[in-house]
DNA sequence: ATCATAAGCGGGTATATACACCAAATTTGG
DNA sequence: CCAAATTTGGTGTATATACCCGCTTATGAT
């Protein structure tokens, strides 16, 4: 891949690199690399609203909200009310749950070929970026 | 902004966080990051095919297709036909040469605070990671 | 208790991106 | 020289993402 004199540029190339790696890494689970990730993130936070999910995760809650909508159409998650009326509570599935075991090695797999094509520097490189913004 | 197991992940928050801070910083000129990048890179490539332009950032045909006719409808770019009648010549328009040179002092200065912000290792690790890639 | 304010969501709209498929133009082989 | 393969683009569809606006529900202050 050129690198580009932007910084910008070459973090969003990198990323769209990595995400095509991750997601063909999951494509026998039929999911993407950002819908494991929002998986795990309500498996550990279960049961959590929309708001809360997009606080924890630094996104608008309008894409939370349709980012959860897909996997509820695939039967990974469930959202329910909460006892709060506003609040959609959301919570895994069975089969969300079986996904997660499922994509587990998977993944493993995946993040193991990352750390080695990259070695250790660049891999603390991407964490302390995102530590540092 | 919380530190992810996966790489994937904490690149693509990174690469979203970055974004938002060009943005930022172009909003003045009404244009994306992106599309200042694809506005240099036809500078310095035209006249320029899709095909082309696609190859050389690595993106899709259709992704650069619609990102150049988003930037035509701005009039910032110009598409026309070539000699080979299948193909599309994109140019640079007055006002796309005009946009390039307003934004460049913005992104200078966009570009400038984030090397500040993440410092000359984690920039390094940033372009790093794309030859690696 | 009432009424203003705040919180939580959904929908509309927009950009960025990819893949699959289709049509038109060009190149290549026989 | 013509049929077949290739190249180039466009369109449809899909995910990921953000911003703004409006609706409903909750909370708090008087």
């Amino acid at each position: 891949m050129i690198v580009l004199p932007c910084h910008c540029m070459n973090l969003r190339n990198a990323a769209r690199k990595v995400s095509a790696v991750y997601d063909a890494a999951l494509e026998p689970l039929g999911i993407t690399i950002a819908q494991f990730s929002l998986l795990r993130r309500v498996k550990r936070l279960e049961p959590v609203s929309l708001t809360e999910l997009g606080r924890v995760t630094e996104h608008d809650r309008s894409t939370i909200g349709r980012n959860v909508r897909l996997l509820e159409k695939m039967g990974l998650l469930a959202q329910g009310k909460g006892k709060d009326q506003r609040e959609t509570v959301v919570t895994l599935t069975d089969a969300g749950r079986e996904a997660l075991t499922q994509g587990a090695p998977l993944w493993d797999a995946c993040q193991a070929r990352i750390e080695a094509r990259l070695g250790p520097e660049r891999i603390a490189a991407i964490a302390d970026i995102l530590t540092m913004l």
